[in-house]
DNA sequence: ATTAATTAATCAATCGATTAATTAATTTTG
DNA sequence: CAAAATTAATTAATCGATTGATTAATTAAT
C-alpha cells in the first residue's frame, strides 16, 4: 500500500508539473490539477500541505534526482575542452526530460515573490552553472582556452540558449522551420544541432582564438 | 486636457509594466496597479475596458515603439559582421529601458494561454530575430562567414545570452558577483561585456574558423 | 445642459483551504 | 484467527478571502 501511495503521490506530482509549466502557478488552479489528476482536491492539502507545498514537492524531486547524477564529472582526467562537450551534451540530452520543469525554473526566476522558492532554485541551478564556470575557467588557467574569454558570458551563453529553445519555444519553431515541441523535432533536429552549434562556436572561440592581433 | 490625460494612461501603463514584470499577470491584482499609480480601480475598465485590455495596451504601445525604431538598418553598405554588431550594440544597449517588458515577453511566451497575446509577441519579436537570421545568411551566402554555422542556433544564443542574464537576474548576479539589477551595474558592467563577449565569439566562430581541418 | 471623468460601494465568480462524514486499512485484543 | 478498536485515506460540501468587474452617485469639464 506504501508504494501505491507513492505512485499515486508521485503522479500527482507529474500532472502538476506539467500544469504548472503550461499554465503557470496562478493559472494551474488545485481544482484542475486534482480533476487532471483524477484526485480529490482534499487530497493534495492532505498529501502536500497545500498548493504552495505541493510546488515545493516538484523541486524537492529535481533536486534530489540532480543531486544523484552530479557527481563524477569533474574528476576524470580529461581535457577542459572535453569536460565542456560533456556539460553540453548533457544539458542538452535532458532536454526533453526537464522540459517542463525547465519552463517552471525560469518562470520562477524571474518573479520576485515567494523568495522561499526563489532561494531554492538558485542553491539548484547555481551547481551546474557553477561547475561550468569552473570548467572554463581552469582552462583558461591552464592556457588551453583564449585567456580572453569572459567565463560567466560563457555561461549565459550556454544556459541562455538552450532556455531559449524551451522557453520561446513558438518563437524557436518559426526560426527552425518546425514544432520545437514536438518530442520527434528535438531528438532529431533540435539537440544534434543545438551540441553541434555550442561545440563548434565554443571550439572556435576558446580553442582556435588566433584572429585577436592585439 | 487630452494632454493629461494620456500622461495619466501613460502613467498607468508604466506602473502595470513594471508590476506585471515583478509579480506576473496573475499576481498583479487591478487593485494593487490601481493603488500604485494612485488612481481609482475603476478606471482602469474605463480607460483599459479591463485588466486584458491593460495588458493589451502595453504590448501595442511596444509594438508602435519598435516600429519607428526597425527600419534603416539592414539598407547602409557595411559588412555582413558590422550589421551584426550594429544588432548586438542594439539589443545591449535597449538592456535597461526594455528590461521589464522582455521579463513579461518571456514570460507570456513560456505560458500556453492567452494566444491571441502569444500571437502578438510573436509578430513583434519574429522581426528582429528573421532580421539577424537573415544578416547571418547573407554572410554565410556572400562567403565571409563560416559556411558552417547554424543561424538559427546563432540567434537563440545572441538573443538567448542577453534573457539569461535579465531574466535569471539572480542567477546572472550570483555569476557576476554584483547585483544585475542594480541600473549602474547594468550600465558599467554588464552591457559592455555582453558587447565584448557576443561581438569577439561570434567573430571567432563566424570569421576565423580556420580550426575545421574537415 | 450635456457629456466626460471620477469615486465608493457592491457584485458574482473563483480561489485555496477546511470541515465533518464515510470508507478502507491496520492494529489490538480476547 | 476473528472481532473489535484504532488509524489512515477519501469524499462531498462548505468556508472566508480575494479577484476582476460593475453599478449608481458625484464631480468636473465642455
Amino acid at each position: 500500500m506504501t508504494e501505491e501511495k507513492q505512485d499515486k503521490k508521485d503522479h500527482i506530482l507529474e500532472v502538476a508539473e506539467k500544469l504548472f509549466a503550461e499554465l503557470g502557478y496562478d493559472g494551474a488552479s488545485t481544482r484542475l490539477i486534482a480533476q487532471e489528476a483524477a484526485v480529490n482536491m482534499a487530497m493534495l492539502n492532505y498529501y502536500f500541505g497545500g498548493k504552495e507545498g505541493l510546488y515545493f514537492a516538484i523541486f524537492q524531486k529535481h533536486v534530489s534526482e540532480q543531486k544523484l547524477r552530479l557527481q563524477n564529472l569533474n574528476n576524470e582526467e580529461i581535457s577542459s575542452f572535453e569536460k565542456l562537450e560533456k556539460c553540453i551534451d548533457n544539458y542538452a540530452d535532458k532536454m526533453m526530460s526537464n522540459c517542463a520543469f525547465q519552463k517552471i525554473i525560469y518562470r520562477e526566476m524571474s518573479l520576485s515573490q515567494r523568495s522561499d522558492i526563489n532561494k531554492k532554485i538558485i542553491s539548484l541551478i547555481s551547481q551546474n552553472a557553477l561547475e561550468v564556470k569552473k570548467i572554463i575557467s581552469e582552462g583558461i588557467n591552464n592556457g588551453s582556452f583564449n585567456p580572453e574569454a569572459d567565463s560567466d558570458m560563457l555561461v549565459a551563453s550556454l544556459f541562455g540558449t538552450k532556455s531559449y529553445l524551451i522557453n520561446a519555444a513558438e518563437m524557436s519553431s518559426l526560426l527552425i522551420g518546425e514544432d520545437v515541441t514536438d518530442p520527434d523535432v528535438i531528438e532529431k533536429t533540435v539537440k544534434p544541432r543545438l551540441k553541434n552549434h555550442m561545440k563548434k562556436m565554443f571550439s572556435a572561440y576558446l580553442i582556435n582564438h588566433n584572429g585577436n592581433k592585439k
